[in-house]
DNA sequence: ACCTCAGGGCCAAAA
DNA sequence: TTTTGGCCCTGAGGT
């Protein structure tokens, strides 16, 4: 379901999210009690709403989303009766509510494109009852009625029932993670202080020993998928279904070393800690005054990309390995797989930072869950400048995957945020980006003083404002003819914010149909921020 | 026990 | 003849 559409800002938003309820249509026919209790505001908003695929009026919840009733019918009878379409055109016939009945291929790949799921469509034909989308569909109306209630163009609500929860959120994640936040906590302080180490020690490295897979390169890589399909959800029925394997095996809790020194990780570059050190140790940093080396000993501590390949790959063949030659990652589930492991060498490139390590713990891990999503999204645009081809993504693991592919087979919301990341990494090249710039953005986001729940503001308004005078003074130094690179660059961070947060409502959309594995850093960090 | 609402079936209309 | 789409039935899950 395209719920992280609802926050993009699209010309044409969803129009599935641009309402509010479908049941003004039932109300018109015959109504319910309940349903007289609507405001006027509700059903004006209602006889707005258009499905997503031809624009026709929504008549409620179909397979997975608002759609019409009318394709509602065609999707049922496309799936039941396993429909192979043809395009007699180029696969892009326009699709609007005179249209819809031209090109039965289009209709359906929209379908499919704007979310609808052929697995609601119920194989034994059983009638009535509840799919498992349930919980999805109460999630989106209570979305919908959130907006509703803050939306300053629309009528207050306030006559309306309310429902228990205050947060859209509130209630979806109970259940098997009733207290997701604390869980998240608990996971994240296991990567901080794994071998139940005491909270006051400092954090030591990640343990790096997964990283034993030699020689693999990506033509090795048995995952095919990879460059097949980008569906929103899964398209095919043959598509393997994900299932993770429970046992952490890539958190590396128990492989943990508490006798290294981040010098010893190889994932850190030598000499780079003791240099920072000294600087960091500093009870009061100057602000105003950092030293000449300060950006070369921020650059010292950046993951190497080669060592960062290796893991995920193989990871990923573990991972593979587990599950056996007839049942393939899919393309998702490869793409979760690598953002995972990026993030975990992200959070142990934190923590392998001298001036994270100042920070207390607590503190640590509140910068880390605040920011992760934004550092992922910074990872992704500083491989596209450095590496990424015109029309090209490029992936950690030496993969490039056409844009166009991905955008013609992508859903609304992912296409949404290629593009929106695509138009990022092109103005950051049109600025010749660097990777010293690259590594400031990542401290500015990191060391973010307006968290909530940070204690030592101080400490992280010194920090932040020294790596933001040290970017200043390089952008200066490296580009004097450009003098406003440096206010250009922090521009960019408001969009690196947006699209993160985007990736962040899809990646929980694709959680809650139980897509994303849920033992996974990615899901706890989802969840900690969800609740 | 009653209500809700999403999936399935039916069938007249349209292509 | 096949496809479409509006309407109604069904029944699991929620209250």
């Amino acid at each position: 379901m395209d719920i992280a559409g609802y926050y993009t800002q699209q010309p044409q938003p969803p129009a599935h999210f641009s309402g509010s309820h479908p049941e003004d249509l039932l109300t018109q026919e015959g109504s319910s009690t309940s349903q007289e209790q609507k405001t006027e505001a509700d059903s004006r908003s209602e006889s707005e709403e258009s499905c997503p695929v031809c624009g026709d009026k929504v008549s409620g919840y179909h397979y997975g989303l608002l759609t019409c009733e009318s394709c509602k019918g065609f999707f049922k009878r496309s799936v039941q009766n396993n429909k192979h379409y043809t395009c007699s055109e180029q696969q892009r016939c326009p699709m609007n509510l005179s249209q819809r009945k031209r090109c039965p291929f289009c209709r359906f790949q929209k379908c499919l494109a704007v979310g609808m799921r052929k697995e609601a469509v119920r194989a034994d034909r059983m009638r009535g009852g509840r799919n498992k989308f349930g919980p999805l569909y109460r999630r989106d109306r209570q979305m919908k009625q959130q907006k509703a209630n803050t939306d300053p163009y629309r009528i207050k609500m306030e006559t309306r029932q309310t429902p228990g929860p205050q947060s859209p959120n509130d209630h979806q994640t109970s259940g098997p993670t009733s207290n997701a936040s604390s869980s998240a906590a608990f996971h994240l302080s296991h990567i901080m202080y794994p071998s139940g180490m005491e909270r006051s020690c400092q954090p030591m490295p990640l343990d790096c020993t997964m990283n034993n897979h030699r020689g693999l390169s990506p033509s090795s890589m048995p995952f095919r998928g990879l460059c097949c399909s980008f569906p929103e959800y899964s398209q095919d029925k043959g598509e393997p279904s994900f299932s993770y394997n429970p046992a952490p095996t890539h958190f590396s809790v128990h492989t943990f070393t508490p006798t290294r020194t981040p010098t010893s990780s190889p994932c850190s570059t030598p000499n780079s800690a003791p240099a920072i050190s000294q600087a960091g140790t500093q009870t009061t940093p100057p602000p105003t005054t950092p030293s000449p080396n300060f950006l070369i000993q921020l650059l010292e501590g950046e993951q190497d990309e080669g060592q960062l390949c290796t893991k995920v790959l193989a990871s990923l063949q573990r991972e593979q390995a587990n599950r056996g030659k007839h049942d393939c990652l899919n393309t998702f589930s490869i793409m979760c797989k690598i953002a995972d492991q990026t993030l975990f060498g992200l959070v142990e490139w934190a923590r392998n930072s001298n001036l994270f390590k100042e920070l207390k713990v607590d503190d640590q891990m509140s910068l880390l869950q605040s920011c992760w999503s934004e550092l992922l999204v910074l990872d992704h645009l500083c491989r596209q400048v450095t590496h990424g081809k015109e029309g090209c993504i490029y992936l950690v693991t030496g993969q490039q995957i056409e844009v166009s592919t991905i955008m013609s087979q992508a859903g609304t919301t992912l296409s949404s945020l290629v593009s929106r990341t695509q138009d990022l990494v092109f103005k950051l090249k049109a600025l010749q980006f660097d990777r010293h710039e690259f590594v400031c953005l990542k401290y500015l986001v990191l060391f973010n003083p307006d968290v909530k729940s940070v204690q030592n503001r101080r400490q992280v308004e010194q920090t932040q404002e020294r790596v933001n005078r040290a970017l200043m003074e390089h952008t200066q130094q490296s580009h004097p003819g450009h003098s406003d690179k440096f206010g250009q660059l922090l521009l960019r961070l408001p969009e690196v914010r947006s699209i993160s947060l985007q990736v962040e409502h899809y990646l929980y959309q694709r959680h809650l149909l139980g897509d994303l594995p849920c033992n996974s850093l990615l899901a706890e960090m989802l969840h900690a921020k969800h609740n």
